[in-house]
DNA sequence: ATGCATGAGTT
DNA sequence: ACTCATGCATA
């Protein structure tokens, strides 16, 4: 009881933030991602899609305020109009920061322009507002524990519960913008569509929640099939060679497969993963991989190489005569063996080392230690 | 799988 | 000061 509900706390505290789409804003990474990542396509996508959704939300909210200007309206507005709805009329445009502005410029620009980060705890607490009308906390404490079922948060539940509540409710939000099928405004809008095409997004298979949670489950299931792990998958990652993205850690592959990253962090990540896995399986259907081929499959996973009974006892052989052959020897050897000439240099090192270890337990006065003898 | 930490970029 | 995306270390 104790520890769940600690845990529960903690992670609404830490992974709350990432685990609801629906608030959070591009922003970027950081440092090492900046350096892999940011220079490259993912990062744009994860901009306009960031800039995207919260424009959705934005409008989603400000819907009611439709005919006002949906470029103008920001989230700040839209708050206020959920505001509105449920006190009554204020005055929506209480707080019109330059984020507005901000945000609908970079709607514009998405494509072109640098990332920016529009908001966010606005629409969170939007949909806070939304789900919970009594305010009673609008906090997100109230929506990630009460609300949801805590333990179910950081998983598919707060990634549903994060569509549903931000894009879900409007369809045309995340998913919609190309093809619109909610029909919602905000999908609508000419400036949208356009960022949106010239970004190069496709709203619907790319941002649409559902589709993400589906992709993340179609990963997890052909990575394993790969035999790959995660940490594999980061670090294949580099191999790619796609433009600015580099290796990522188990922890984010990890992350994504659980859904647990960010709505925009998602989408950012999901055409990476997705171009790795085509190449992991076209490669893993190949086949053939040379160790010198960068292999987007820790090729195929690290396979210990076994070298056979009847090529071991060649070497055995070899050792007893020499044991320490000079690299052409090795390399004679391998060619005869069939062997690549690296694992043979390999063998015949191991096997010195392993008559060492022989030597010294059976004779422990010569090393002075009883066990291991590397004293040489 | 996930708590905690880091660091960039914003506001 | 805060948000985010990530990574490290560890359960």
């Amino acid at each position: 009881m104790t520890m769940s509900m600690y845990s529960t706390t903690d992670k609404m505290k830490m992974s709350a933030p990432s685990c609801f789409p629906g608030r959070y804003s591009p922003s970027y990474r950081s440092s090492e991602q900046m350096r892999r990542c940011m220079p490259n396509p993912s990062s744009r996508l994860l901009e306009d899609a960031s800039l995207l959704c919260n424009s959705w939300s934005a409008r989603q909210n400000g819907d009611i305020f439709a005919g006002i200007n949906d470029g103008i309206l920001s989230r700040a507005e839209a708050l206020a109009a959920v505001d509105i709805q449920k006190h009554q009329a204020q005055h929506v445009h209480s707080q019109m920061p330059s984020q507005i502005k901000h945000d609908v410029m970079y709607h514009h620009h998405s494509m072109s322009g640098p990332p920016q980060r529009p908001l966010q705890m606005h629409h969170s607490m939007d949909q806070l507002d939304m789900l919970d009308p009594t305010g009673s906390m609008t906090t997100l404490a109230p929506i990630s524990e009460s609300p949801l079922t805590p333990t179910h948060q950081h998983l598919h539940g707060s990634y549903h519960s994060m569509n549903h509540m931000m894009s879900h409710h409007h369809p045309g939000t995340l998913s919609g913008h190309t093809a619109g099928h909610h029909g919602h405004s905000a999908v609508h809008h000419p400036v949208i569509t356009a960022a949106v095409a010239a970004a190069g997004l496709h709203p619907d298979t790319d941002t649409d929640p559902r589709e993400l949670e589906a992709f993340a489950e179609r990963f997890k299931q052909r990575r394993i099939k790969l035999g790959v792990t995660q940490a594999d998958v980061g670090k294949a990652l580099a191999n790619l060679k796609l433009p600015g993205v580099g290796a990522l850690s188990q922890s984010t592959i990890c992350r994504f497969e659980s859904l647990t990253l960010s709505h925009n962090n998602m989408i950012a990540l999901k055409p990476i993963l997705q171009a790795w896995l085509e190449e992991a399986e076209a490669q893993a259907k190949n086949k053939r991989r040379d160790p010198d081929a960068p292999s987007v499959l820790p090729a195929g996973e690290k396979k210990r190489t076994s070298i056979a009974a009847p090529e071991k006892r060649s070497l055995e052989a070899y050792f007893a005569v020499q044991p320490r052959p000079s690299g052409e020897k090795i390399a004679a050897i391998a060619e005869k063996l069939d062997l690549k000439k690296n694992v043979v240099r390999v063998w015949f090192c191991n096997q010195r080392q392993k008559q060492k270890r022989i030597v010294s337990s059976v004779t422990p006065s010569m090393t002075g230690h009883g066990s291991a003898g590397f004293g040489y």
